[in-house]
DNA sequence: AGGTAGCAATGTGGATAACT
DNA sequence: AGTTATCCACATTGCTACCT
């Protein structure tokens, strides 16, 4: 789906929910990683982790999801997170997560809504070291990874999924599929978020960051549909032809709104 | 030389199986 | 039932090739 190369860069941490909100308390703009561990270690935030897993955690996880692209990630959830609900901070973690860690993305939208459109009522780790091997077959990873590490990045391809409420938690190697639907809160900023980025309308319709909720062209139309309603965005379909009417004129603006809403 | 990315190895604790 | 062995998931630390 992808072409960048897959890396085991999730086993430095997985879904990191809570964690990730510490920090985002911490982080101001301008932040350096080095700064970020600093007051994290300073705040007591973590008490029970050591230096060592603190920069794991800030280098690896935080930085490569949310202090990309000007660090917009990170500004955007911090200013949403006072009042927007978990599970929509969560949708949205699953997103820039995603975009960090293709293989994750991957995943989630070759085989988690593969399995769920099938009617499957599980998802295990074989399953997923299935996908990992292929993966691999094809080339997508530097070199051939160990056993192991296979074996490692296959669980926390199901681990990452339950933390972000795609699947069933817990130490499980087989897990339930959960029922999941993107908020309008995930959906509205997902789809300004690639406007601002300077998609045509068209190529929004069609993105692959949609897969990651399961959602087609005709799935993300509806979507758009139920975003007018909000007052997000003004929906003319003519046909084939979907043209769409921003009301906001920047992130800020939107998350300004929905945190209001 | 020092830093970093990518991968491997180790530590820990819980869950389950196997055994007595 | 209670104890021990084994497995598994996850956190943490270590290693190394490569780049600057």
């Amino acid at each position: 789906m992808t072409s960048a190369v897959y890396t085991t860069q999730l086993q430095a941490g997985l879904g990191l929910v809570t964690e990730t909100k510490a920090l985002l308390d911490l982080w101001v703009p301008d932040m350096s990683t080095g700064q970020l561990q600093d007051v994290a270690r300073g705040a007591g935030s973590f008490p029970m982790i050591t230096a060592r897993r603190l920069r794991n955690i800030v280098t690896e996880c935080f930085a490569p999801r949310y202090l990309v692209s000007g660090a917009s990630p990170a500004a955007h959830l911090k200013m949403l997170m006072a009042s927007v609900p978990l599970a929509d901070l969560m949708q949205l973690m699953l997103l820039f997560t995603s975009r960090a860690n293709p293989i994750l993305g991957d995943f989630v939208r070759e085989i988690y809504w593969a399995r769920y459109a099938g009617g499957y009522q599980q998802i295990s780790n074989e399953d997923a070291r299935a996908f990992v091997e292929r993966a691999i077959d094809d080339g997508r990873t530097s070199k051939r990874w160990s056993e192991t590490t296979v074996r490692r990045v296959a669980a926390y391809l199901t681990g990452c999924c339950a933390d972000y409420g795609l699947l069933e938690k817990g130490l499980k190697s087989n897990r339930r599929i959960l029922p999941y639907r993107a908020t309008p809160t995930a959906s509205a900023y997902l789809a300004y978020d690639l406007h601002f980025k300077g998609l045509g309308d068209n190529a929004i319709l069609t993105h692959q960051d949609w897969q990651l909720f399961g959602m087609g062209r005709e799935d993300v139309i509806n979507e758009f549909k139920r975003l007018s309603l909000k007052g997000h965005v003004i929906v003319q379909a003519a046909g084939d032809v979907v043209r769409i009417g921003w009301k906001h004129q920047s992130m800020e603006a939107l998350c300004d709104v929905i945190s209001k809403g």
